[in-house]
DNA sequence: GATGAATGAGATTTCATTCAT
DNA sequence: AATGAATGAAATCTCATTCAT
């Protein structure tokens, strides 16, 4: 009796979320590279290996599939900046755990940053000349105010020099951005990128550079050792 | 200047320069607003005040204009970084008017910034599907390639700490791209943001703050006079 | 009786048959609320209880399982049109009854009246772009003829008036079905639409009227008793 | 000065009417010989001797086509009716005239026929899926309405026997619908078919029929002269 | 040279039907 | 025998581009 439904998912759920997780991938990549519009439904079903119409049992349309493309990348983000936050005291630490997270985050989802860029970052503007959906923009709104939160903190703590936290959120995410788009397009180290990232952020914000310096050391990312900052 | 044919361009040329930047100011607006892939040419050619054909006459075909549009900002945009950059002397002098005379070009052609960025900042998939044209490259890679000189330069005449320019390129153009797309979207005051970018990235680079402090105030982009950062 | 192979068709048989009368009575209240091209075989399958392949076991296709319906349906009511009409002896007499019947079975069988409408009345332009096939218009023409001859016969007894027995027949036909549509919509008393066919059609076609008055009174149909006309 | 712009509609504007109609007529023939799912858009434009995208240019979607063909072959058979009726005086001699009229448009309209017993004399199950747009029920409602006010009027003045109206209206409609229609199927004389319904519903509904008889002698319809009523 | 109506290629989407389980 | 996921053909609709006026 406990054998036959072990899990809470029944096979046919299971299932399901299979084909949704294959055509998601197909699409994740083919959008990523090309744009939306660049994009047919034909494309998609074949890189995932199955017919154009099956990808509308599993979406109700173009549209529903990039969207919750985007939305269920963006709650991994999220849940993983969260955690990477929550673990962290100082506003210091928090911010360079955001960072450390956003790094990792995005070297294991190289082709969503630039969609992350695109439909997210730059708002106002998305590609399907519809706005992004309430299900995308709440996530993405929360990381930001995530990074703001700890601005504000680190301000107010003394930590922080004393900067328009919007300002800064803006600033932190675009460099970052950019930065690591350079490297998964330059195939430069991503350690090194981490690395500077870090630093370059910890200098225009920490009133005492000292600590930090030490903190970076512990980076998990750096995979080559040599620092070259 | 009484003279009909003084100017080596004849009458027909200059008529076709009139219409050509008609079109293409309709076009930018329309771009910037809503996206290549949902901007029809009829919309264009409306805007513009032509008919449909008539663009086809000034411009080889949809992609054409769009490029030619891009074109045409980034050349602008070159010779105002060239000419920044070549009045000044030190590395620290030629950053700092990089930064504000890039604060300045977006500033006044703020629907520009999107395309910016969605079409070169993150270069390898512009919403053509197909890349960004070398005749849009070129100018772009100048403006990359006179930061990048200048960090070489900083770095070497002991001015900047030493970091990897390329990273250092990508930070403060991402940065930069970023608050002012913010000051664009929020309204906020666009000095502000000036003065935050230059404080964020001299705070990054320069190896003693002070002496910019003190450049800073002469700033023109001040409106409003307070300082918040 | 309580043998188990007592009657001439197997369990099977039997069972076969009930699953298809499910189906059937699902596609007919879709049918006949929605049309045909505006249900799809998913819901057919759905309203019945069975998986869409199972439709397939049952009936050939979408097509032969809307004209299977119809022919069903046809076939029945032409049972109950054929006993109707050999009840009586004269023309008026069978005239009557055909009238009574046929109110009869479509207020048992409002749904069906539309699709009658739709696909027999107006022959050859049924919803499925080929004609009806021919094991429909069978049992219709039988129903269209059995009136058909009653008019025939009524004209040479003397009981009606001498008219064109093919308009006679449409007439009747054409008249009986929009005022019971009407019932069927407005939710009007369809005893009181019974006496009122009754009433208009004897009006028109004998050549005494009052007998019919007389007649009338035995209908029962007649609900509520209250007589309009 | 006067000359080249003589008449009110510029030529664009009846170019573009000539246009319109082209279309509706082809999309008439089609849409009443196989229905409105029986015929795609590719076939509407082939017989109107245009490229399907040509037809989007002049009909927002093929639903649009259908409602507007539907609209203005309804605006046009309601003026005729309330100009029938409004000439006479009586309502004995309007509802001959209405008769008359009705006969004579759909003489004239024969595909038509077919198309208004489906979308409306059936109302609420109409072919798209959706109902009757408000530019067509309105005609349509006004229509029915001049029949059903002659009624009224025909039974206060005593011309008509009491019946309940609004059954009166389906069934002079539905009797007149179906005989027209059989007049198109089998060919059979137009005139003979008109003179039918007038004496039909003549019988049925005046209380003394010889004036009737006599305005019958004078109908425009009968090509033929022969009279086998 | 300008116009804008017409074109038709190409994309999205639906759904009857099949077939492996 | 029943299932229902997968299929892919067919229909709708859009819009960049052409070309007769």
């Amino acid at each position: 009796m406990a054998s036959e439904h072990q899990s809470p998912v029944s096979r046919k759920e299971r299932d399901t979320h299979i084909r949704q997780t294959d055509i998601l991938n197909a699409a994740e990549k083919l959008f990523a590279a090309k744009g939306f519009h660049n994009v047919c439904m034909e494309q998609v079903a074949e890189m995932a290996g199955y017919a154009t119409g099956t990808l509308y049992r599993y979406f109700k349309n173009k549209e529903d599939l990039y969207n919750e493309l985007l939305r269920r990348k963006l709650e991994g983000y999220l849940q993983q900046m969260r955690a990477a936050s929550a673990k962290e005291s100082s506003a210091t630490a928090k911010l360079h755990a955001l960072l450390t997270c956003k790094a990792h985050f995005f070297q294991s989802n190289a082709p969503f940053l630039t969609l992350y860029i695109y439909e997210l970052e730059t708002k106002p503007r998305p590609s399907l000349g519809l706005c992004v959906p309430e299900k995308c923009a709440k996530p993405y709104d929360e990381i930001i105010n995530l990074m703001k939160l700890v601005i504000s903190e680190g301000i107010a703590s003394g930590e922080f020099v004393s900067v328009n936290p919007d300002f800064a959120v803006s600033a932190i995410t675009g460099l970052s951005n950019q930065v690591l788009l350079d490297v998964f397009r330059s195939g430069a180290n991503p350690a090194d990128a981490a690395v500077f990232i870090h630093r370059f952020v910890e200098s225009a914000l920490l009133l005492q550079r000292h600590p930090v310096t030490n903190r970076t050391r512990k980076m998990s990312l750096s995979k080559h050792g040599q620092e070259t900052l």
